[in-house]
DNA sequence: GCCGTTTTCGGCCCGACTGTTTTCAGTCG
């Protein structure tokens, strides 16, 4: 039972309640509860053993009592009961972007809908629009909602599958029969999603390695096994496959499980495995075959062997050449930490800046920040940093893009700041050539610096906007704007097909991590593998640069 | 259901946009 686990049901039964149309708040209790829980820095499990279940915030008697449950049985009658009124396919019905619970409770009780493929269906039959309240657009709504699922479906965010697949490889390696291993396809390749967690182990005998897999905690199922391959499902539904190679062969493998299939079949077209036996790495294999070295996040066949081929693989940026963070949000607004405590987080990783940008007053639910409160935000950043040695909080803000293109705040409040990020945080299905056109505004101002998360996709839950992306990289040159690549797992956005272009714009890109929580720092890491992938180097990139060159560039 | 130097009850995140309606309900951030 991870921590995702607990925090998965708590929301689920938070969903249920609301189809029940329970209380509002005892239903926000559960989803604070669960988001509590995604953001502990401790295992719920360790946390269990200690009693201290009780002592995270926004868990109470209740829920504490359920969590107990949930850890020490694997489920909860509570919950279990729930699922016996309203069955589990209805919540799936939820994640049709555009539809919530009243819509979901509607058709389920009105149509006796009671999951994803009953729906499609109706939508197919043209049944929804004879629903009370709902007509032509929203079936079509719906129709859009499923089918851009279907596009997903099966696939895992980066985010969850990275750290599920780097500790159970730890894990393996712990055994005595296991000399090497590694996390390989698209996690190693660094894919925003991803289908399954595959994990090459060398080893001269399978002996022990079987048993170890069987024990691991978060294994549910074994769905087969021979000497060499072994595949199962993790808790959550995540497939998983270990392959154990002979060590002799396990750079040949470590190239051959890592790179897209065109990228493999094209490599490997003239050269067989035995006349690559014995490399010692990956850097060997690719020396034989009269390659550059081509890093991991490259192997997709999209001209990088003609590269490698030629030398002209650029040198990519490293997630130790990151020395700020230039999104971050504070408890000034909808953020878990103070200032001062994002400083101290962000030190440990040794940055020497960030910018607080929290909200604007548009965003109103998020906390967004009145000129007044931004103005005594920024007395505060001006008395931390008098006592600051060696790191500097700049002044920012996360500016709403409003619906016709102009920003929540004057040009006389956003001079006054250090960092201005501009995002759109509504109207996200204005025409192609309106929301363009919106931004295109917005990046015109002089006071904007950065856009944030440019297209405002939600991976597996929403699209991207309609933008045209030519005329924004223009806008973004013409008016020395930075475009973010936005490190949240839910989003990489700008993603790695815009990111390859800047260069061509002779557009920057800065890194940030667009934290809520101060463990949400690491998620740059995503953000960098986005950025490799989009053939990035260190000068691309405005947060690997010094500070003095960074104001300079803003100037 | 949680929480508390206004603490054991009464408050808790609200406003814009969309689609369905003729004045409002549902969704989203």
């Amino acid at each position: 039972m991870t921590n995702r686990d607990v925090a998965g049901i708590l929301a689920k039964i938070a969903d249920l309640l609301e189809i029940k149309e329970e209380n509002i708040y005892k239903i926000r209790a559960y989803r604070k509860a669960a988001n509590s829980i995604l953001n502990l820095d401790e295992n719920i499990v360790d946390l269990y053993r200690m009693d201290s279940i009780g002592s995270i915030p926004g868990v109470g008697e209740a829920v504490k009592t359920k969590i107990e449950e949930l850890i020490e049985k694997g489920s909860c009658e509570y919950y279990e009961k729930l699922l016996e009124e309203i069955p589990a396919g209805v919540l799936d019905m939820l994640s049709v972007p555009g539809i919530g619970h009243k819509t979901v409770k509607l058709i389920y009780e009105k149509l006796g809908i009671e999951n994803l493929t009953e729906l499609s269906k109706a939508v197919e039959e043209k049944k929804i629009r004879t629903l009370p309240g709902l007509g032509v657009k929203t079936e079509e709504k719906i129709r859009r909602g499923i089918e851009f699922l279907n596009k997903n479906a099966g696939q895992i965010l980066l985010g969850v599958a990275l750290p599920l697949a780097e500790e159970f490889k730890n894990y393996l390696l712990e055994a005595d029969a296991v000399q090497d291993a590694c996390v390989v396809g698209s996690i190693r390749r660094g894919k925003p999603l991803v289908r399954d967690i595959d994990v090459l182990v060398a080893s001269t005998t399978c002996e022990g390695i079987y048993e170890r897999v069987v024990a691991y905690r978060n294994v549910k199922t074994i769905t087969s096994k021979t000497s060499n391959h072994i595949k199962g499902q993790f808790s959550g539904n995540i497939d998983f496959e270990v392959m154990i190679v002979d060590p002799r062969d396990y750079a040949y493998f470590l190239v051959w499980t890592t790179g897209s299939r065109e990228h493999r079949e094209m490599l490997f077209k003239n050269i067989s495995k035995n006349d690559l036996r014995g490399c010692k790495n990956e850097a060997e294999i690719f020396r034989k075959l009269g390659l550059q070295y081509i890093p991991p996040e490259l192997r997709e066949n999209r001209g990088e062997i003609k590269a490698a081929y030629k030398h002209e693989i650029p040198k990519l940026l490293d997630l130790d050449d990151l020395r700020g963070d230039l999104h971050i949000h504070s408890d000034w607004s909808d953020g878990a930490h103070s200032i001062q405590d994002l400083a101290v987080a962000a030190r440990k990783l040794n940055y020497s800046y960030i910018a607080v940008t929290d909200h604007s007053k548009s965003l109103f639910i998020s906390g967004g920040l009145t000129e007044e409160r931004l103005l005594a935000q920024g007395e505060v950043i001006d008395h931390i940093n008098s006592v600051l040695k060696d790191f500097r909080i700049l002044k920012g803000i996360e500016v709403d893009i409003l619906k016709d293109g102009t920003l929540d705040f004057s040009d006389e409040i956003l001079e006054k700041l250090d960092i201005v990020v501009a995002s759109v945080h509504s109207s996200f299905n204005l025409d192609r050539e309106t929301q363009t056109q919106r931004i295109v505004k917005a990046m015109e101002n002089k006071h904007v610096d950065i856009v944030g998360h440019l297209t405002g996709r939600l991976l597996n839950r929403r699209s991207a906007y309609e933008l045209d992306i030519d005329k924004i990289l223009e806008t973004a040159a013409k008016n020395k704007v930075v475009l973010e690549i936005n490190s949240h797992p839910d989003r990489l956005d700008i993603d790695e097909f815009t990111a390859r272009r800047v260069k061509e714009y002779g557009i920057k890109v800065a890194i940030n991590s667009d934290a809520h929580h101060k463990g949400d720092l690491h998620f740059v890491k995503y953000g960098v593998l986005n950025a490799r992938r989009g053939w990035l180097e260190r000068e691309d990139v405005v947060n690997t640069w010094s500070l003095e060159e960074l104001l300079s560039y803003f100037e």
